[in-house]
DNA sequence: GACAAATCAGTAAGCACTTACTAATATACC
DNA sequence: GGTATATTAGTAAGTGCTTACTGATTTGTC
């Protein structure tokens, strides 16, 4: 097999092994088994194991579809349809744990196991996007269209509905009576917009809100 | 020291360590040394590593602060008044996090590293109370106070926002801008009852839902 | 036969866990 | 109350095995 074919083989395995044992429980004899050779050729396309990890990460985080996204939202945000904004938040997210849970679990590991300098990586390509979202929800609440309230906890109000889900869906994998992610969207960003609440005649009883 | 208490110190040594670097990264020579005695020792009240670690578990598992909210939350339930249903619960989810984040951390990190009988352990405590509740809110959707769906949806976007939020800031420890928790709590509360939207005459120029 | 791809056969350090021991303290018996 | 006898709380020094990683050597291909 070609060098570069091996390396992209090796990242993938890893990508694997990673997302399920995380950082130090993957060990290079268990990537090298799953991949099919000897454990030292790893360390002919990787320096080291943390080299292996790193390569993991670069592999999935400059992929022109977060671009393609990231630009959707920005048209999106210019029309202020905040329905259509947090529409396509949720959707993003949810697609992105749909499409790559092995990649989100690793990030997840590198959180808990506290690699910062994977950390920094991601904060870095995510960064800039969550501030042009939390100006638009500013902009918005200026002119009374979102409900008050800082920024940033409206949008861990809006995106922790959709990463919660994520996360128990496909990163603990629990089994979970909900439809299709198409319905669990849709159903989370009529929450977002208008809550759960249907008044009815039927008031409730006593104590108002404790 | 006596047996009983060097047995609580180790538990708790054991907590702190196994939240920072998982149940592999935990090794016995550091949870020792941070306890200030020699390995040996942690296999005197221990039979092994596992054991222990389950024994961090069970000493957070079944503590009387969590049977008394589960009683408070079927009080309220009895009441019919969703949004004081929903404020406690997003209250007891957030007030676990702050009060003992190192635990919710180690039960992230069993759930990532697959610790299955942990994970037993962890959804037997919890399973009936989930059950309960979904319960309730299926009657409360039968006769139109809330919004129609599954009521594990319903369950995930409410109790999402203040998991994510919980997992933001207590375990990956995330500098974000929003107020107390019991802002953060009411805000989260209102979303979930009325949602974000504030309806405005300036109606958005394009687009509905897409 | 040259050169890249892959392997063989290690190595030092680290791992969970054990063995064989020692002080100190409690208990039994006269 | 004094002494022999257990018991407790703890340790130092390993056990065999696994870890990430390496230098020398073999295989395959043009």
């Amino acid at each position: 097999m070609s060098a570069a074919d091996r390396r992209a083989q090796l990242i993938d395995v890893a990508l694997d092994v990673f997302s399920r044992q995380g950082f130090r429980g993957a060990t290079t004899k268990k990537i090298a088994a799953q991949a099919g050779v000897t454990e030292a050729l790893i360390f002919r396309h990787f320096p080291s194991k943390g080299a292996l990890y790193t390569a993991v990460l670069d592999s999935r985080l400059a992929s022109p579809q977060r671009r393609r996204r990231h630009a959707e939202l920005e048209a999106l945000m210019e029309h202020d349809d905040d329905s259509a904004v947090f529409g396509a938040m949720l959707r993003n997210i949810c697609e992105r744990y749909a499409r790559d849970p092995r990649f989100l679990k690793v990030v997840l590991f590198a959180a808990l196991e506290g690699h910062r300098e994977a950390l920094a990586h991601l904060s870095e390509t995510g960064g800039g996007h969550l501030r042009a979202i939390k100006s638009y929800i500013a902009r918005r609440q200026k002119i009374g269209a979102l409900a008050a309230g800082e920024p940033d906890t409206l949008l861990l109000a809006i995106n922790g509905m959709a990463h919660f889900y994520g996360i128990v869906t496909r990163i603990f994998e629990m089994p979970v009576s909900s439809g299709s992610d198409q319905t669990v969207v849709d159903f989370f960003n009529r929450v977002a917009m208008n809550g759960v609440c249907r008044r009815i005649p039927t008031s409730p009883r006593k104590r108002a809100t404790r």
